[in-house]
RNA sequence: GGGCAAUUAGCUCAGUUGGUUAGAGCGCUUCCUUGACAUGGAAGAGGUCACAGGUUCGAGUCCUGUAUUGCCCACCA
């Protein structure tokens, strides 16, 4: 801090420190009070959309979802300075079970469970918990920035899309593609409901695979069968075999005793037990293992359900009943083993369904439940990705969409919960009891009486939907389908869908079914699948383990800016992200140095000099330099972003301002900071990377932006810079580089004698050649305010004074006069590593130019690169030991 | 069992059509508080690109295999 500054400072507009708080509040608030973050379908523009995937209500924002909405305001600003009319529609998901999980377990704090409710108040909790808590997200994801329509927020349990989904339920029954049936589901005994084959979570444990004897009847002889729950034994109805295990034959037509409950058990032989597995023996539960459940059907066997919705034993069960699985399995194994049925013991690890919810352990279960018949309906959609119309990037996702969508399976989407979307089915029991295919009625608004009969007393069907029965139709549900409205014509389908790879199979992948199903076309143009927020020791991100960096705490103290830019910058295409608070340093210093570079752009700034573009002969060389960069940035930040390349684009964002504009281009003319050039292509290349950087920086970019001459009421709707061909030259950078090379070389000899920076040096540089020598004093100037150097000569034949270091580059060698500095034992070891060096590069080289082969078939620009390299090299060489030799003498 | 990723500087990671002396950030060393910035500036050290083969004039980059790690899918009880 000085204690007395000399002038006032300058450029009033700009604090000396930028404070992320208050100017995020304050331009949110704009942005919102002017409409800018609005899309209207009657728009002539072209569209350009996102579907927000809709986060649940019950969550908060975590870093998954940063990066995730990062990426898509980051998408949705860019293509609105692009000139589209950008929609990023936002919204909420009711998450049935994870909704109603949180709920009960507020309940339960006033002991009261949702059957002493009773449906109708429970789901009164629910609607005011929503009321009260689902928003926080919303406003979490306004604090990040998020350019969102929110006059358009949807959430999936709003009318509209409550209707939408009665709508898509009915016309799916109709076509026959939703039916009802006893099968074998995935079933949660905590959250007591049935789950979907996505819905579990399998994880290998290791467990045991238990070897036990069924008696023969009518003998003393045994089978000996494995099993790892044995448990399910008491809902055995039939042991079998492989026809051609030679070990059985002897027991075919036989039958088996099941131990404990003394049951008769057929004995069957069916090709897909596999004689290599356990004994070869099996014992089969139609009603508790999948298999089982489809030998039970192709031989008629009976199904014997052991198990009550919350995985205790049933009456089925006999002496067991009312006993809680694992305990029946300890209590099993017990009695077994006292009567000598348990044989033998062995460690197994195998793969455990757990629910994707509360990570208990899934039963398969029987029973009656609705479903979605997936083949006929998977069939556009492979095709779709077969033919490119959607894509995934990286695209090495089609493949996995593909694979996935190519083994599909009906899909169980009826819940036992009660928060969600009522199945759209009732019951008129009259017309059931009399023919049990009856008595069914589908509709989408509830049915006054029963058209077959005129009974009034319908019962609807109590289940609900499953949570994605009504995100599967987000991309058109949202836009107000079943409505053809003006709106969903306009913006459907959308453009990029943003989302991590965890989702393809619950989401993505049926979006796109859906899509084609009842739109006939695509929901999206290219699928941008990101990876997934890990903490630094790779574990995923999660509240339970306490190792989340919370992206609010981040915002809180390094601004929404600095958050969304480090982790842009750290996210390569497609891979997970391991983060940790450190890494938002980066951005937050990038902030830091973006705003003192405005300050001191801003307080030397002459406003009336910007009026004119200056002609490029009123250019200086530096000048035409970073105009050159700039636009070649402008190329590849728009290509980048194109490309969806984010990381990419931050960095070449990043490299521009900080290490060209700032570190070269701004100290090159602090000293002639009024000249009107200096002033133009400051200001320029000042609007254009500020303009670049809104779509990753909104707040700090609009704070500096509207600071600085500007015309257009926000940064956010100004046009997108465009890479101007002209202004790109490849000469000019090519000279920076020898010029920046040449300082970089005096600068290194300063600071290996380790001269105080303040004292001027005087230089002697011997460029060989009219081409750098030319170059080198066309730009005099700046190499000796830049090496801070009082002399400098420059010439074809000079020689090298005494008591000077020296320094190489490509063919120009550099003396530094370091008077009564030298040591000549120091300066022989330079010059001797600089010599080492050179040798080994000539050695590399060498070895491809006698290569014939090389010579013969390698492009002639390489050649002649490489012959031309090796020219230098050898020149530098000759130099270096000629240096090393005057040291000598 | 099948598939996918990763393996590059002390740490975290970039490096898309194979072609300069393989880059960045952090950390480290030395110097510098000069009126934009110490959340900064200058200079520097640090890598046989996991390993083994192969294709090629040329491989961090392409192919095959191996190892280690992570993830996804799969009804072997």
């Amino acid at each position: 801090m000085k204690s007395t500054p000399k002038a006032p400072e300058p450029g009033p507009d700009l604090s000396k420190a930028y404070e992320a708080k208050l100017v995020e509040k304050k331009w949110y608030q704009t942005w919102m009070k002017n409409g800018y973050f609005k899309a209207s379908s009657k728009s002539k523009k072209k569209p350009y959309t996102i579907v927000i995937p809709p986060p649940n209500i019950t969550g908060i924002l975590h870093m998954g979802h940063a990066l995730n909405d990062t990426i898509q305001d980051i998408l949705t600003r860019f293509k609105r300075m692009q000139g589209f009319e950008a929609l990023w529609l936002p919204g909420t998901d009711h998450a049935g079970i994870a909704t109603q999980n949180v709920v009960e377990r507020s309940l339960r704090e006033e002991n009261l469970t949702r059957h002493t409710l009773g449906r109708e108040k429970f789901l009164e909790r629910v609607w005011k918990w929503r009321e009260k808590y689902g928003n926080t997200i919303i406003r979490q994801l306004q604090r990040l920035g998020a350019s969102c329509d929110w006059d358009r927020t949807r959430f999936t349990m709003d009318e509209g899309l409550s209707r939408a989904v009665r709508e898509v339920f009915v016309r799916l029954y109709d076509k026959g593609l939703i039916y009802r049936g006893n099968y074998i589901i995935n079933w949660c005994p905590r959250c007591q409901t049935a789950l979907s084959d996505e819905e579990v979570h399998h994880k290998d444990i290791t467990g045991h695979l238990y070897y036990m004897k069924y008696a023969i009847e009518g003998s003393d002889e045994y089978v000996t069968i494995a099993t790892t729950r044995p448990e399910t034994m008491l809902g055995d109805t039939a042991v079998g075999f492989n026809p051609k295990d030679e070990r059985f034959q002897h027991l075919k037509g036989k039958t088996a005793i099941l131990p404990l409950l003394n049951r008769k058990l057929r004995i069957i032989e069916d090709e897909d037990i596999d004689p290599k597995f356990g004994s070869g023996a099996l014992k089969i539960t139609p009603a508790h293992d999948p298999v089982d459940f489809l030998l039970g059907k192709k031989y008629k066997l009976d199904s014997i359900n052991i198990l009550n919705p919350d995985a205790s034993l049933n009456e089925n069960a006999g002496p067991y009943k009312g006993m809680d699985r694992f305990e029946a399995r300890k209590k099993i194994l017990a009695e077994l083993e006292d009567r000598r049925i348990l044989l033998e013991t062995k460690e197994h690890v195998h793969a455990v369904g757990h629910c994707y919810r509360c990570s208990t352990v899934i039963e398969p279960y029987l029973s009656l439940q609705w479903f979605v018949r997936m083949k006929p309906l998977a069939e556009k959609a492979i095709q779709v990705v077969k033919e490119g119309k959607t894509t995934f990037v990286p695209a090495r996702w089609n493949k996995v969409y593909l694979d996935w969508m190519t083994n599909i399976r009906d899909w169980c989407v009826s819940r036992q919960i009660w928060w969600g979307h009522r199945i759209p089915v009732w019951y008129c029991e009259p017309c059931r009891a009399k023919n049990p295919s009856e008595g069914l009625i589908v509709a989408v608004e509830e049915p006054k009486k029963c058209p077959k009969c005129g009974n009034a007393e319908l019962v609807q069907d109590p289940d609900v939907l499953d949570t994605w029965f009504s995100s599967w139709i987000w991309p058109f549900s949202t836009l107000g389908w079943p409505e053809i409205t003006a709106y969903l014509k306009y913006f459907y389908p959308t453009d990029t869908l943003v989302t991590g790879y965890e989702i393809i199979f619950f989401w993505v992948a049926r979006m796109i079914m859906s899509g084609l199903e009842f739109m006939g076309k695509e929901p999206f143009k290219t699928v941008y699948i990101h990876g997934i927020v890990r903490d630094d020791t790779g574990a995923k991100m999660s509240k339970s383990l306490g190792n989340a960096v919370d992206p609010i705490q981040i915002i809180d103290e390094y601004g929404a800016d600095a958050l969304r830019f480090a982790l842009i910058s750290i996210t390569a295409e497609g891979q997970d992200v391991y983060c940790s608070k450190e890494k938002f340093e980066f951005g937050r210093n990038f902030a830091n140095k973006l705003w003192n570079a405005s300050r001191f752009i801003a307080m030397n700034r002459k406003p009336r000099l910007l009026k004119k573009v200056p002609t490029t002969a009123q250019l200086s060389s530096a000048d035409r330099w970073i105009l050159s960069r700039l636009h070649q940035t402008i190329e590849k930040v728009t290509a980048c972003l194109e490309k969806h390349r984010f990381n990419e684009a931050a960095g070449v964002i990043y490299d521009f301002f900080w290490h060209e504009l700032c570190d070269w281009y701004l100290e090159i003319v602090k000293g002639h900071i009024d000249s009107p050039g200096v002033q133009w292509v400051l200001h320029e290349a000042h609007d254009k990377t500020l303009k670049l950087l809104h779509p990753f920086m909104p707040f700090i970019t609009e704070e500096i932006w509207q600071s600085i001459p500007h015309t257009g009421e926000t940064i956010m709707r100004a046009p997108w810079p465009k890479a101007e061909k002209k202004r790109i030259d490849t000469k000019i950078d090519a000279q920076m580089q020898l010029v920046i090379g040449e300082i970089q070389a005096i600068r290194n000899v300063r600071s290996a004698w380790q001269i105080n920076p303040k004292d001027s040096v005087k230089v002697v540089v011997k460029a060989g050649r009219d081409k750098e020598l030319k170059v080198l004093q066309n730009y005099s100037t700046i190499i000796a305010q830049m090496a801070k150097v009082s002399s400098l000569q420059m010439g074809k034949n000079l020689s090298r004074p005494k008591e000077s270091a020296v320094a190489s580059i490509g063919r120009v060698e550099t003396y530094v006069v370091l008077t009564g500095l030298v040591d000549v034992k120091v300066e022989r070891q330079r010059i001797e590593i600089a010599l080492t060096d050179v040798d080994k590069m000539i050695k590399n080289l060498q070895g491809r130019l006698e290569n014939q082969e090389f010579l013969k078939k390698a492009p002639k620009d390489i050649v002649d690169k490489e012959r031309l390299k090796a020219e230098e090299l050898a020149n530098r060489r000759q130099r270096l030991q000629d240096n090393l030799k005057a040291l000598t003498d």
